[in-house]
Order: structure tokens, then sequence, then C-alpha cells
RNA sequence: CGGGGUGUAGCGUAGCCCGGCUCAUCGCGCCUGCUUUGGGAGCAGGAGGUCGCAGGUUCGAAUCCUGCCACCCCGACCA
């Protein structure tokens, strides 16, 4: 049943499929390239959800909605971004079905043509800057900090279950300040956000840095980025925060009275992460028996199974399980009592271990005689037997001993697979055989990052932050290069 | 959009090259009964299919031919 995790190479993908599908998280929906998250997946994403919202706010940003239409030419206005997001649109065209004339459905009624387009926001930085243009007229309605929790659409050619669907989920925050560097700052604020979120929550340890100018977003002057290693060494975008200058600024005519008397175009961040993090979950945890969750993500924290071989055994564990359950949820974790009597205990056993639940309490017979039940944990696949004095803080302690152990788990294969290339075979030879981090010299152009993607499929993920500076020649063009940046075959 | 592949029960599949003894194989799942229950139970019985759709060839098509549709994989694009 468990498939080798090892076997990264062409099964990896149908591995994560089939895992995202068997874990009960998702699946492909009869719309093109759409995605059905269903209730065990979207209970983790509100799990996120909830974490990340908290830090917004805590940070002094407010949640607001914006329409999920934008007219064609709001899109025009910032010419880099359009060009961006172009190739990747759906569009609405009409507002009107009829019946078809032959007798058979639908057609789309030809009258009821709209004006002017709407293009289904691929992002929201143009409908989002055509208000903040009447909500700005002085250095007093200034910063905005707002988030957005909303769903997005960017009509890929080709998808994949959470790491990229034509639909998905996600929070988009935009804020406009009075000044450059108030702006920079914010960018920089929510990248360390993103990344206490991926260390602490997620349990994925991520590299942050700036983005190349081939790998900028469309419109930003920088792009930070969080880069996480999943387990088949490829390199995934976890989220971004963009500084966007004075762009969208100029292009929607955003202006504020400064405090002297002047009049300013304000500067502006975005920032952004989706449902994909669901999928760097999956694929920077789980192991040959499916999903390992880290237990501040779990929905389930703790599953209780019981053993018995009759009524009379099940109502006795079940007077002896209640209590427990109370004291567990007293501290605030989540407990599940599966007492169905339609599986099997070994059947239970293998389902919550393919879903990723932390810890599997197990309590039959010889646990009520000798007040005991048996721990399982999911990281290590290690079973005990617990005296059942202190449940509860026991549980505790092991589920943060878990979520610590996920991290240092993936934090040393992150540095076991993160090496220097020096020459130009080095880079290929690592690129093609290890797969991983590969720091090396860069010319610093987009020329060079361009030729080395088409002969390695390998990108520059980022120039990461508080990067030493460190003399040198370029792998590829042996120009002369002043730093080191990190390379890798992405999703 | 280019290149390759696949469509047979809820899911996964055999059969297709070489048309008939195949209105269809096997496994999982589902239903019923009994025995089981500390790692995905065993036995017995049962339900479920216009073989992607539309044409064509033929006495006869899941099988051959044509067209269409859908999905998957590999590229290009991308969070």
């Amino acid at each position: 049943m468990a498939k080798d995790f090892s076997t990264r190479n062409e099964n990896y993908s149908q591995w994560y499929n089939d895992l995202v599908i068997k874990a009960d998280l998702a699946e492909n929906s009869a719309v093109r390239g759409c995605m059905i998250i269903k209730p065990y997946g979207y209970a983790i994403w509100e799990k996120m959800q909830s974490a990340l919202d908290k830090m917004f706010k805590d940070s002094g940003h407010s949640n607001a909605y914006f329409p999920i239409f934008i007219p064609k030419s709001f899109f025009s206005k910032e010419a880099s971004h359009v060009e961006g997001f172009a190739k990747e649109c759906a569009i609405v065209t009409h507002y009107r079905l009829k019946a078809s004339p032959d007798g058979k459905g639908v057609v789309v009624d030809e009258s009821a043509k709209l004006e002017e387009e709407l293009i289904v926001r691929p992002t929201s930085e143009t409908i989002i800057w055509d208000s903040y243009r009447n909500w700005i007229q002085s250095y007093r309605d200034l910063p905005i900090l707002i988030n957005q929790w909303a769903n997005v659409v960017r009509w890929e050619m080709r998808t994949r279950l959470f790491l990229r669907t034509a639909e998905f989920l996600w929070q988009e925050g935009h804020t406009a300040h009075a000044t450059k560097e108030e702006a920079l700052e914010e960018t920089t604020k929510m990248l360390d956000i993103y990344s206490e979120f991926a260390e602490k929550w997620m349990a994925l340890p991520v590299l942050k840095g700036v983005k190349s100018e081939n790998e900028r977003f469309a419109g930003a002057l920088e792009t930070y980025c969080i880069e996480a290693l999943m387990q088949d060494g490829k390199a995934l975008q976890a989220g971004t925060s963009h500084f966007l200058g004075q762009n969208f600024a100029k292009a929607f005519d955003v202006k504020y009275a400064t405090k002297e008397g002047g009049l300013e175009y304000v500067w502006a961040t975005s920032w952004g992460v989706s449902t994909r993090l669901i999928g760097a979950l999956i694929m920077a945890h789980s192991d040959d028996n499916g999903l390992v969750l880290p237990p501040n993500l779990a929905p389930i924290q703790v599953v209780i199974v019981p053993i018995y071989k009759n009524q009379e055994q099940l109502d006795q564990i079940t007077e002896k399980v209640l209590p427990i359950k109370k004291k567990l949820e007293s501290k605030g974790i989540s407990v599940k009592y599966d007492n169905r009597d339609t599986q099997k205990p070994g059947w239970k056993f293998a389902e919550y271990e393919f879903k990723g639940v932390p810890i599997r309490i197990a309590i039959g017979p010889r646990d009520l005689e000798q007040n005991t039940v048996e721990v399982a944990r999911r990281d290590t696949l290690e079973k005990s037997v617990y005296q059942l004095t202190d449940i509860e803080t026991k549980i505790e302690n092991l589920l943060k001993l878990i979520q610590d152990n996920l991290y240092q788990k993936a934090l040393s294969f992150r540095e076991n697979n993160t090496n220097k290339a020096n020459t130009w075979d080095e880079f290929v030879d690592l690129i093609e055989n290890k797969g991983g981090f590969v720091s090396a010299h860069w010319d610093g152009t987009g020329e060079t990052e361009e030729a080395i993607k088409n002969a390695t499929k390998a990108t520059i993920r980022c120039i990461p932050l508080n990067n030493p500076k460190e003399e040198g020649k370029c792998i590829f063009s042996g120009n002369h290069s002043s730093q080191r940046v990190i390379f890798a075959r992405a999703y």
C-alpha cells in the first residue's frame, strides 16, 4: 500500500496526487484545472487562515473585500502588470444565456454582450488601487493596511492539486504608504511574518531572499520571497512580498497632500500566500505511510481508538475515554474519539496514519486493567505505553516535541541538500543528480540566468537576505560576480 | 498551443494487435449473514456495465475505420 517516497523522479508527482486524494484533502474538479477542496483539506486551510489572520491583525492590518470582476480597462493601466498576467486570464464577455434554437440545452445570448469585458481577478492590485485613489487625499489617510481573503483565477496551462490550480484561495495584502522607507519596511515585515508562520506553524524552514529581475512579480520593483525545499529536491516558492514602488500609484493616479503642502504619489506593497502552502506542507513532511501534519496545523491532533470485543467492553472503554478527552480539550488539544463500529482498529490505525494525525491513543482491555493507554507518534511511528496520570500534560508536551522534531528534520534535510557549486560541471552535476539548493556565483545578468534555465531548468530561487559578499566568477559566463545566489529546479 | 498516451461498474484494471465460444476479466469498494476485532479480517452469498460520444465497415464490433469529446503525462506559462 505504502509507496516509496524516495522514488522521486517521474513517480513523485503521481505519488503526490495519490496522497492528496487518498488522504481526502482534495480532488480534481470537472471544471478544467480547478480543484475541489474536501472538508479535511479545508480544515487545514482554516487553521492556516486563523494563524495568519491573527498575525496580520496584530501587526495593524484589517480585512476587506473587493470584487472578483475587474473591468478590462483597469488592467491596461500598468504596462508590466498586464504583460505578466495577460496570458492567463479568464474573461467574462456576456451576461445571459438563452434556450438553444435546436432545443438542446442553452447557448450564449449574443445580444447580451458586455460593452466592456470583465476579467476574473488573477490578483487584485488594479481594482484595489482604483479604490485607493478615492480613499487617499492626505498624508492623514495613510498608511492603508488592508488584507483580503479571496479566490483568484489564473488560467494555467498545466495544473496540479494545491500547487497550481486554475482557481485558488489565498490572502492578498495591499498597503499604501507615504514614504518609500515605510513601504520597504512593510514589505520586509510581512516577509518576516510569512517566514515565522512557515517555521513555527508549518514546521517548514524557509530561505528569505529577493527575486532576480526575471523572476520578479509583474509590476513590482522588488519581490521578496520565502523559498522552501521539498523532499524530492525541488524548490517551492511559499510566499511573496512585493515592494511596488510608485508604479500602481502612478498608473491609477493616487496622490496625497504632504504635511509640507506638496503632492506626492503614494508608495505601495502587496503580499500573499495561497492554498499552495498545503501542497508545501504535504511535500515537506509526508512519508511512505502517508501524510504527516505538524501538530499546530493538524485539524485532529489526537485520535483515540478503542479496542474491544463486545458492546460491554466498548462501554467500559468509553467511560474511561471521555474524561481523558475532556482533559485534553481543556488544554486546547483537538481530539477525535473514533468509536465507530463500522471499521476495525487496524483499519483506523492505517487511516489516521494516512491522514497524518500527529498522535494516536489506543485503549483496550489490557489498558483498562493497568490504567494505561498506548500512544503512537505519527512522525517517528514509535509506540509506547503511558500511565494515565497527568496524561493531558504528557500529550501536550509530546505535541510540542513532534512539532519541533518535524522542523528539525526538515531543516537538516535542507542543510544536507544545499551545496556550493564552483564550476559549471559541478553545477550541472548537482542540479541533474542531487537536486536541492545550489549556491553559485552569478554575473547578475538576466541573459545568463535565462541561459542557465534553458540548459538545466534551474532558476534563481532567490538572493538570500544578508547574503555575504564574496568575490568570484559566474559559473556560466565566467564574468565577475560579487555574491553567490541560490539556484534550484522549482515547482 | 506543440509532442505522446488513455477512455471498459464507485475506483483501479484484463480483453483490442489477430472481430464470433466475451452484452465482458480480475482486484478494491458496496450490500446480506455468520465468525472476528492490540496494525488495513475470513468464509459464503449478492447488487452494480448503453465498453467516452456519433457515424461507418461487417451476417456479427469493446475489438477495425472516420470524426468529435474528455482526461493524463512531457514541454512552453506560472504562486
